[in-house]
DNA sequence: CGAAGAACTGAAGCTAGATTCATTTCTTGT
DNA sequence: ACAAGAAATGAATCTAGCTTCAGTTCTTCG
């Protein structure tokens, strides 16, 4: 017995690690789930691509990974987001804000971990998150009809549109004139306020009756 | 001087040449862009692979015819109904309806050539179709807003909203479900349901005033 | 330093699927 | 029936990209 991994290595491996996902993420956030390659990623990450087959058994393994960090963390900010204790047409609001902010920050990451098509496996995980932000929104929207504030609505439904009105409008043939700063704003604002306007059926941002 | 192409050949060519489209068209259905296989779609088309490759320079140039069909077909549909001299909110509500329900009803293919990611040359004319699609809508919620009848709103926005909303219903992860026939009818209703409160700001139906 | 055990390397192997093209089969006009 | 020109065939080729693995380099400890 010679050798011991010690606490440095695990360290190096753990920056290794890392590297190779964060390579992966930005394949991802530059060609989609599609358009990553084990020996881009390998050398992005400066590393060989035996290296990330140490790390990851197979490509799907890794995307799995990649979309499993993204989404997670999505989701986690939007939920908090719509957790706030103030009332559904609010935290609905704040919910879609986030949501559609963030995906506009991430560029096209968002898309591809939200809505892109993947090989069976990753498909599943990618799914499964789809759901949970859906029904991040379908909470509210259910807490909304249960409290008379908002119209008569299936909340799954609904939800779904939600989350597919603002992956189309920050990821669809807008996307490129999104990416002008200085229509940002604008784009957030409409999106949001056709949210609204869909799921409370109140025209103005200031709730308080039916409109 | 002993041939010159004839009208039976041309008529059988023809022929030739719907066969490979109907049997590419079905492996789009049944597999999306990605699954299409130049061998099984000759196969099933009844000729060879050559033969394929007679009639089309590349693959990519027979995703794209059938693209183009699918989808031309579909937006022309959506847009005489969406010419009625009605007014705007029947206008709407008669689009979406025909839009999501011709969705519904084609099954994966609408997916596919609505969603689908796919090579860039395929991926162009994707765009371009679903911008059209999006104009019609557009259009409609321009003259509403004009009118006076619809809340103030971005039409290129909102149309964009409303087709991802659509989509992501009809294909996305409550797809499934979509598929038992009992709930189809439901799943549409809500739909327009929703692409009504959001576009025209009427909780009802019945448009007049403003609720 | 030397041996043992890991980790890393990257060229070679493999596979799936698109594409080609020499050969064969069909059509037509004499 | 025959020659000429098209069209069809499908096995062989090519290619892109994942995956492997024999050899190399690094780490640790006696």
């Amino acid at each position: 017995m010679a050798y011991r991994r010690t606490a440095s290595v695990d360290a190096r491996i753990e920056r290794t690690r890392e590297a190779i996902l964060r390579a992966a993420r930005r394949a991802v956030a530059e060609h989609g789930l599609s358009g990553v390659g084990m020996a881009s990623v390998a050398t992005d990450a400066g590393v060989s691509v035996g290296t990330v087959y140490r790390y990851f058994d197979h490509k799907t393994a890794l995307l799995r990974e990649v979309v499993d960090d993204v989404c997670s963390r999505e989701i986690e900010v939007v939920a908090k987001l719509a957790a706030t204790p103030t009332d559904p047409a609010e935290r609905f609001v704040a919910a879609v804000d986030g949501f559609a902010g963030r995906a506009v920050a991430s560029g096209r990451v968002a898309y591809a971990v939200i809505a892109e098509p993947a090989p069976a496996e990753v498909e599943a995980t990618r799914v499964r998150h789809r759901r949970d932000l859906a029904a991040v929104f379908a909470a509210i929207i259910a807490d909304g009809v249960a409290a008379g504030v908002f119209p008569e609505q299936d909340p799954d439904i609904a939800a779904t549109a939600v989350v597919g009105a603002v992956s189309e409008v920050i990821v669809g043939p807008l996307a490129p004139a999104v990416r002008r700063p200085a229509d940002v704003e604008v784009v957030l604002a409409q999106t949001i306020a056709i949210a609204r306007r869909a799921v409370t059926g109140h025209l103005d941002p200031t709730p308080g009756g039916s409109r």
